[in-house]
DNA sequence: GTTGAGCGTT
């Protein structure tokens, strides 16, 4: 068999593209991502079936369709509803608008001048003059808040001058975290495995983007922080679980260090999730109450894992879903049982904060040695979580 | 009754 190119499309009605096949007749899944950004496979159909079929796919290496290879479509990495959500996400944080703080007002600018002058740029939903509560008089700052997104880019672009002054106009400090939590552009990978190296972690996420950091704490707590150039990458990957070097990790929001798990609940995020009832039932003979229960740090880690974002519970839980599923059919798992694998989910209850209340369950198989109690072992761990200052 | 880098009483 000799190199030869074969023709594939983003779609069956799509215009091919010739790329090359190696000497072997076999195709790189590299030489078909480097046309096709975000591909992770072949498809065709097949000329018996009539239906589409998948190319086998080995070690990155795409093995030829029966005799030859015919025309391919390409498959991309998460279709259908995981691009629609994130897309969704992506265009809702684009979009939102925040306060903009406006510096070096005249003293005698009034929120009628401000108005006017913003007006001339768009459509202005709020206006403030920051004002001395005694005198009256104005501190010579002030905030603007436009209704469209284009607005504020506009606005932030530019030099102001009001009444007679040069003013700017920018986000202010204290909107940088909470207002745009959704754009970060650090992940949480939760579920680590202590072999993960920093460049193993690096090499892995590079095929979802240009990584500009990897954080592993040290001493080992099962998670990681990946930093990656575009905040838009590091979105899509919310919520997946992803497998590296055969453990599944989940991937969440990096949250800020001071949105700790009471902040968050009230914030509502939990709320959309009530009553859908995680799993009571799941596992009703090994459920331990946290009260009675000290945790190893691999567990604190995988606790922390749950409140780093609103997926992560649900994604524990998912991931529990998929870890029963893979040992049914894998013998014996790539990971030491001593470690988070086994470990089972449950609450009872939408109120996860709470102490004695709070009913998540442990699977077996834990050290229940100290009787420390879960508030205590779980405040200073979140205390340690924030010294590492994300 | 002043001032000129900053960061928002409600």
């Amino acid at each position: 068999m000799t190199e030869c190119y074969i023709r594939v499309a983003e779609d069956e009605n799509e215009e091919p593209m010739e790329i090359p096949s190696e000497e072997d007749g076999t195709v790189l899944l590299s030489t078909v991502s480097a046309q096709f950004p975000g591909a992770c496979g072949l498809r065709y159909r097949s000329p018996v079936s009539q239906c589409m079929r998948g190319v086998r796919l080995v070690e990155g290496v795409l093995h030829a369709p029966e005799s030859d290879w015919g025309n391919l479509v390409v498959v991309f990495r998460k279709m259908d509803e995981m691009d629609a959500a994130s897309a969704v996400k992506i265009k809702r944080g684009v979009q939102k608008t925040s306060d903009l703080i406006v510096l070096g007002l005249p003293w005698k600018t009034t929120e009628q001048d401000l108005k006017d002058y913003f007006g001339t740029f768009g459509e202005v939903i709020m206006v403030q003059v920051k004002r001395d509560a005694k005198t009256g008089n104005s501190k010579g700052f002030g905030f603007v808040r436009f209704t469209d997104y284009e607005t504020q880019i506009k606005a932030m672009s530019q030099r102001h001058m009001i009444d007679g002054r040069w003013c700017d106009c920018k986000l202010p400090n204290s909107k940088a975290g909470p207002d745009e939590p959704m754009r970060s552009r650090k992940v949480f990978v939760g579920r680590c495995t202590e072999d993960m190296t920093t460049d193993e972690l690096r090499q892995f996420f590079m095929q979802y983007g240009e990584v500009t950091d990897v954080f592993i704490p040290k001493p080992f707590r099962a998670f990681a922080f990946v930093t990656f150039a575009d905040d838009q990458v590091a979105q899509s990957l919310c919520g997946e679980d992803l497998i590296i070097k055969g453990t599944s990790v989940h991937i969440s929001n990096a949250e800020p260090k001071h949105n700790n798990s009471r902040q968050m609940m009230d914030r509502g995020r939990f709320g959309g999730f009530g009553g859908q009832g995680f799993g009571s039932s799941r596992s009703p003979n090994s459920n331990v109450n946290f009260g009675a229960l000290s945790l190893n740090p691999a567990m604190m880690a995988a606790a922390q894992a749950a409140l780093q974002s609103s997926w992560g519970m649900m994604g524990m839980l998912a991931n529990q879903q998929n870890q029963t599923a893979a040992t049914g059919t894998t013998p014996s798992g790539q990971n030491s049982g001593s470690r988070d694998q086994n470990q089972s989910y449950n609450t009872s209850s939408n109120n996860y904060n709470t102490g004695s209340s709070a009913s998540l369950g442990w699977g077996a198989g834990t050290n229940s040695g100290s009787s420390s109690g879960f508030n205590a072992g779980f405040g200073s761990s979140m205390e340690t979580k924030s010294s590492w200052g994300m």
